[in-house]
DNA sequence: ATCGAACAGTAAGGCATCGAAGTATTCGAG
DNA sequence: CTCGAATACTTCGATGCCTTACTGTTCGAT
């Protein structure tokens, strides 16, 4: 890499200038300001950090649960499942929903998990048309014991931030996502 | 749906408190506090509100782009093309690294663009190991064109937030990715 | 001259997702 | 009671994307 024709110089240069933060997205607006100085390029350092944010936590979390023999999408629909209704069963639409997937994309989820056996399928007395899953035991102790170091794991990724900085940012994002219409189901 | 055994009751009933805000976020929240309220989910709180701004403020971006018959991937090669050097030309292995995929994946996204007439491919006259991309005039005019426009579509995105806090939210974050080690190549 | 490293392209496989079509069931109008 | 519409889930086929491993070429150091 390097032999050649490469941004070294460019980088060097801009690497001169360490008023702000030096994290992957600051060098990319280094760049914007360089080639377009003409265009105010905030916004999407916003974008890109929340972009980039996201990917990290994804793999950290990803981590955890591999070191569990568990993939973060198996978790996502036991957890569903165990938050959302006391009796730990949902339908096809509303876990479909509650996980914000398709519902051709939760049959193959919910097959997988049959499989596993951290779940069971059967179809409703009531209305023989929906298809009820429910967490089996062994399905409830994964959740159980997965979910606190779960939450240990993010804990640690958030690590750099206070508590104080942890509520600021919820909020501040709480307060986009709503600008964005991301609203509960209430 | 909700004909029966649904969590109606359930999300009802915590619908009730609405001392927070109330995204999405909020909702899965409120089920894991009565569900396991001996567990202090707040960092899930933190992580999933960061996955989910990722997600809508990429769909956001997405329909921009879609509107002017490109790819967001189209014009992240295009545009680090044009920001990394001056020359608009990379080597293939610069390019990967600065746009963050794999050279395979990169090999794919490249004879798209060359088929496209978005970016020209040459083999390197001091080394014929390395490939350089370079923006055709085609290419540049797409990023000349679409850069205001999608810094402006970034800003509406944006606008539920105050400048300030839009700087918050990047001190914040920047911090963030600090601490989960996301370094510029500086 | 040769060996090993660097670089790009190719091939194979995996995995998720989407939409459309299909099946089964229920509901309701007449 | 019957038939058509609506509902709920599954299946299937196509797409798209990335990853890993492998190939072939070129270069540079010895």
């Amino acid at each position: 890499m390097n032999d050649t024709l490469t941004n070294d110089d460019l980088t060097n240069a801009t690497c001169a200038n360490d008023t702000a933060g030096n994290d992957a997205v600051d060098q990319i607006l280094r760049q914007w300001a360089r080639a377009r100085p003409d265009v105010d390029c905030s916004a999407m350092g916003v974008a890109g950090r929340i972009s980039r944010a996201s990917r990290l936590l994804e793999k950290g979390i990803k981590e955890y649960f591999a070191g569990h023999d568990l993939e973060p999408w198996e978790f996502d629909v036991l957890a569903t499942l165990f938050r959302s209704n006391p009796d730990h069963r949902l339908c096809m639409s509303d876990l479909a929903t509650a996980a914000m997937v398709s519902s051709a994309a939760l049959t193959n989820r919910v097959d997988r998990l049959v499989a596993r056996g951290l779940v069971h399928r059967e179809v409703a007395p009531t209305n023989r048309r929906m298809v009820l899953i429910t967490l089996t035991d062994e399905g409830r102790e994964v959740v159980d014991a997965l979910l606190e170091g779960h939450v240990a794991n993010e804990e640690r990724l958030l690590s750099g931030l206070t508590d104080e900085d942890r509520e600021r940012l919820s909020g501040l994002l709480s307060k986009l996502l709503t600008s964005l219409g991301d609203v509960g189901s209430c």
